[in-house]
DNA sequence: CATGAATGAGTATTCATTCAT
DNA sequence: TATGAATGAATACTCATTCAT
């Protein structure tokens, strides 16, 4: 019966998509150790037992979850802006405007964001995680800095502390966009003016 | 016989600074949920149960720090400054600097800022919050930004707006002191930016 | 698939049903703070975790319990009996052999008695709980006694006073039958007495 | 210095008698478990370290009333009266009247029955226990009983039973005295018709 | 596979007991 | 000796996980 085994695959694959989904804005607004499980189910729509089917326990489910931002496409997407033929000055307001677009369209773009740095904050040691998805993100920027800071477009300082810097701002906006209602979000400047200088200052 | 009564005020007293005080560190550190009493205690360096001679739940405890950060005696030294005849960006530069010393000094600072930011991100509707520690730090903020428009040193923008964006950063920062070991704080230059135009171009 | 929703709900309703009438006994014989939920659990043949399933505390179990024997048929039984067209004196040994009966067969007859007496030694003002199981079942006795005083079967003195001697005699057998294995039960002519005159006087 | 230490002595007695008198009515009202050291020692106006100062523990406190009430002179007076050379029916009508007078006067008279009954409700076999306080009682009663149903004052059945059965009922009443402010006490008239035949009938 | 009732290890809280003053 | 603050073992309660249906 490949057909029925065929479907039967999608449905799980289906379910198991939703849940971490779901779990990821779940998580991301209360936390790991204040995420029940009873609670989260019942955000979701579904019984407790449900999750067990696909994850072998909470921290499991969690795993799932982290290792799904760190295969996200946005370091891709970075890479190959990072890589364009246009001044990094351009490169930044590209970012920006496409952070501040993913904020406001997709809270599941805030959890990302905010799981992601979440995590970075709560290893040990982060400055040697090289190898994660942070690192790879605050690379990137920092080689945009780099050059920015030789055209005279970005403002001096350690590129890696700028690049921490930016990104620590985008955190701060996903997290606003999770927990509040109402706020006023930043513009494009706003965000930009963390690594850009004023343009009649070049 | 009764111990005298001044003295054992005054031990009941200390005990129960230090208990708010280094819970403070703690909470700060792991979140209300992630924080056992348990594991608390032996951090505190005292047992379980004389967190219940002070307070009558986790929640109690919690509630009291929430009571002293609002108290917080920042509120007064920032009117103090807000109405300093001095022009905005020297009230700004004066904050930034002294945000940032305290936060490089103090992780007590720190851990006071980020409850304090948690907290209002965890109310329902924190723009409405009008009598919190928060929102009056904001005000006086915002009008040192307003001030600063005026006078042309301040980028532009909503001044609640750039105030929350301003303090939001400071969050930022304290959590990075609170968790992670080596970091590269950003300058007072980097933090200043967030509201104040290149020098050169007022 | 949900679980028979009707099923479901049977189970929980016989669980519920299960752990009241076992901690009925329980209670009774070991009072509210003599009674470890970890005990009670193990008498019952069930998890901890699971009374907190059904019940939101201790206390609330407890109230449970309560309620139910305050909802308890036997008033019912006692008004019926009150208002049939026999004599005080029938009336009397009618009670008496049935309850007698009860006591002898049914601890949980003995546990109802029991509690229900204690919660109202318990009472700050027991005189004015109209309203209460305990009240209703003095009123109809009072009545068949107030009856027996007109047609001369029983002894002199308030009725409420008589009513009130009469079930803390019951309770007292009550206590016996649940502490102790063995113990001369007082025989239905004994618990008449303290109403009813020796007949050859009336 | 045998004066003062004499002195001495003497204050300590004085504070434990204090400590047991109040004590008894604390534990009676509130069972063993029910009481907490922190209560009772509020209760009695002092602190709790006093309790650990002449008591090596909760139990070893309750131990301590306990052999107080065993070591009562209410047992010899009791023989006593069974012993003088007068009709049972006088016997029990001064017992009673006794047992009256105490209950309404001394509340410490009450706790002493109450807590001497639920003792020995609470042992595991009681009728063995041949030896206690209770069953002396008991037996000098059950004396009178005979001697009375000799006599033909008392009504017919097992002298001990009989025996029970009355001092089940000041315990009854004891219980009353202890937890109810307002309730009526039965007549002497009342407690003897548990022994005693109507007089026109012997 | 989906469910939610049942479970017990884990966590919060209480309370008998200790001990420095 | 008297005290009440400090303690941790005992107890109440929660929640991740299992499992019968």
């Amino acid at each position: 019966m490949p057909k029925s085994s065929e479907r039967c695959r999608e449905i799980r694959e289906e379910m198991k998509e939703k849940i971490i989904k779901e779990s990821m804005l779940y998580f991301a607004k209360n936390g790991f150790s204040g995420t029940k499980i009873s609670d989260l189910a019942k955000y979701i729509g579904i019984g407790q037992g449900t999750i067990y089917v696909y994850f072998k326990s909470k921290e499991d489910l969690f795993s799932e979850i982290y290792r799904r931002i760190n295969n996200s496409s946005d370091i891709k997407e970075l890479k190959r802006l990072s890589h364009l033929p246009i001044s990094a000055r351009q490169k930044i307001h590209k970012l920006t405007q496409s952070i501040m677009e993913n904020l406001k369209a997709d809270k599941n773009y805030a959890a990302k964001v905010t799981l992601n740095t979440q995590m970075m904050l709560g290893e040990e040691d982060y400055a040697s995680a090289d190898t994660t998805y942070q690192s790879k993100l605050y690379q990137y920027t920092a080689q945009i800095i780099k050059q920015g800071q030789k055209e005279g477009s970005v403002v001096a300082g350690d590129a890696m502390k700028l690049s921490d810097y930016y990104w620590g701002v985008v955190y701060l906006y996903a997290l606003k966009q999770l927990f509040t209602t109402s706020y006023e979000m930043i513009s494009v400047k706003d965000l930009e003016r963390i690594l850009l200088k004023d343009e009649k200052n070049e």
